[in-house]
DNA sequence: GGAATCCTACTACCACGGTAGGAGGTGTGT
DNA sequence: ACACACCTCCTACCGTGGTAGTAGGATTCC
């Protein structure tokens, strides 16, 4: 099936994530980094992780001095984007918009997020105003 | 796990979708209508879906004359919210802002959305400012 | 050099989700 | 009365994901 190629399951996006957020990492680096956030995970569960998120292509690992470091291959915003896109597909026909403004309604933003957001959207409003052009 | 409670696989979302989409409807119709839309799907197949979905509480069926009709139980927007929101604890940390950026800044929004967001976008901008109070 | 420690590689196991077939009931048209 | 069309109920099967154990090579510590 795979639609879109992404196939994750919640435990290896976890995985995935303590990539993200520890930066490049042995086994052990990463089993710690859970343990810390009161994830208890096996040494070896891990480790199964990180080799099928390598199979997969969302890390790479390279020896380094006696453990393997494992490195993540696809960024955060890349993951965001696409199960962003999945979800719109899933509830509305691929629209975002749905998705947009219950984020907004329902989530609250601060005060930076919600500036952030105006200007962006004062951004691409000017565009399309501007010059009326539309791609597809 | 399921931290959340709300623990759908893609499939079964697909027949929530269907019962969103055509309303309360028996199982041939949810299997024509995805026939419809290209998705082939067995009989039973899909009655398993929907089966699944009643004992899951997101649905709730009632025998109706000679077959059972299905209704959705929760709705897009409550679904649409949740899936937001374990979206946003996997990747951030639970703040939705980012989620919000990537929407708006790489799928395209209608002006009407746009248009809309910005209201909103005010709307909590005025009450933060003047009242600093909330509503749920 | 033996014990403790750490690493990798391989294997395992179970639950669940996706998909469906078969058996058997009921109504309907001819 | 029989065939056909539908319906429900139960069972099944396979792939994948979540979790982990074991075996055996390397390193370190006394």
């Amino acid at each position: 099936m795979s639609e879109t190629g992404i196939e994750l399951g919640a435990a290896e996006l976890e995985i995935l994530r303590a990539l993200w957020d520890v930066g490049p990492a042995t086994v052990r680096q990463v089993m710690n980094h859970l343990h810390e956030r009161g994830r208890e995970l096996a040494y070896t569960t891990v480790q199964t992780m990180l080799t099928r998120l390598e199979q997969k292509g969302f890390a790479v690992s390279n020896k380094a001095d006696l453990a393997y470091v494992y490195r993540a291959r696809v960024s955060r915003e890349r993951m965001s984007r696409s199960r962003l896109k999945v979800l719109a597909h899933q509830l509305y026909d691929g629209s975002a918009g749905p998705l947009v403004l219950q984020l907004v309604r329902s989530e609250r933003l601060t005060p930076q997020e919600l500036a952030e957001l105006q200007a962006l959207i004062e951004r691409l409003d000017g565009k399309d105003r501007n010059t009326g052009r539309q791609r597809r």
